[in-house]
DNA sequence: GAAAAGCAAGAGCGGTGCTCTCGTTTGTGA
DNA sequence: TCACAAACGAGAGCACCGCTCTTGCTTTTC
């Protein structure tokens, strides 16, 4: 019961984690060194794998946190509105998951950047890394509620997948709705990718009002009064 | 004169980049080793560094490769359209930058995906990584030249950004046009790599389809009769 | 109190980027 | 033609990495 040993055990594996958080934000991932840890913390390196059985495994963790981090960070934004204001809404949450990616740009690159070779994302991911995304759809689907209808056409094969994609989420959200949101998550995520791993160098020197622009395109988009 | 020596290095090196290709196709970025490349010349691995310094001067010199292969991929889908139809050269564009990243995926990621923390590109990438890119601003230019006007606003910071780019590139395209272009830009690359890097697992099918979707409401903002 | 499970430490394996030295080969100027 | 300098390949070595295995010790459990 109660266990010293489990407590110990807890307090520690945090702070492997807490290390490796500061070693990815210092340097970005793949700085991330097991043995560096340990050196830190006063422990031999092998004793490590008590704890994680591998790096990847701990990078895991850290795509965990940083998922929930940045769910935070859009849930918040989110709720600070006005729920009728789905304009506001959008906007908001845009500029938050923006904010949270230049405030923490190796976290951002760790969840958005170039995935490692041989690793796949293990199903325990899926659940953080779906809560931006569903803030997102939210915002989207009281779009669709306050009775705005989107007119944009749909290709078969991708009507098909969202149809698939709004069954599984049960939302009510048509196909026609879900394209046009994510073609403005695409530009929201590319606008950020493109600033933060540096292809805006000598192109512009205000990213974030590139950003603005980016995202006030897409609120017309979502919250005007007719269709394209 | 002449020399058997430099033609000699010249071939080593160029059988150094093939198989540093290889291995950057086979297994991504960040599994490049100069011992293997050594390994499989049969060369002692520390004879590689007479011919690269370092293992990031073989790294620029992909990324330049790369570079120039994205770059030759958009101006020939630009070439093989007529002049006249910008939205059939948008299209064409757009698509073949998406074929070339999901054929070279690993291109791909090494071009758009995180940046190697300490490593900041040289000179001399930033001309093979302007090619594609100065490809869609031609298509805009020509755009603007038909007489196509956009009447989106653009705040102060950005128009200015902007009037600095377009006298820096010495082409006739509105700040507006310009922030069009380069939301269109956002999204396009948004798409790609949220393909690529695995965002739209359990999310979409058929990503083809969304991109398509994507080029498509781009087409219509570039190409259509009036601005928002 | 003894058996079982969890744990830290150390040595070790194969791998990496990179440096230095040493002997050899090649091109060049006297 | 011949000596000299430059370029080169090979090898050893340094410091690091992820990871494994064994050896003893401590905590938990029966």
């Amino acid at each position: 019961m109660a266990g010293i040993r489990e407590r110990v055990r807890a307090e520690l594996t945090s702070e492997i984690v807490r290390l490796a958080r500061a070693q990815v934000a210092a340097d970005g991932p793949g700085a991330l060194s097991l043995r560096a840890i340990a050196r830190d913390m006063g422990m031999a390196s092998s004793a490590i794998y008590r704890y994680f059985p591998s790096r990847d495994h701990l990078l895991t963790q850290l795509l965990i946190d940083s998922y929930d981090r940045l769910g935070d960070a859009a849930e918040a934004a989110d709720a600070g509105c006005d729920r009728a204001d789905t304009t506001a809404r959008w906007r908001a949450v845009a500029q938050a998951i923006r904010t949270w990616a230049v405030t923490n740009p190796s976290e951002y690159a760790l969840l958005f950047g170039t995935p490692v070779p041989g690793y796949m994302a293990p199903e325990d991911t899926i659940g953080p890394a779906s809560r931006y995304t569903l803030v997102l759809i939210g915002i989207l689907a009281d779009v669709e509620a306050s009775g705005r209808r989107f007119s944009v056409p749909v290709a078969a094969p991708l009507a098909a997948d969202l149809a698939a994609l709004q069954a599984f989420l049960g939302v009510a959200v048509r196909s026609e709705a879900l394209a046009v949101g994510m073609g403005a998550w695409a530009a929201v995520m590319g606008a950020i990718t493109l600033e933060l791993f540096g292809h805006l160098h000598n192109v512009v020197d205000t990213p974030g009002a590139l950003f603005d622009a980016v995202v006030e395109h897409h609120a017309v988009m979502l919250g005007g009064t007719a269709g394209t």
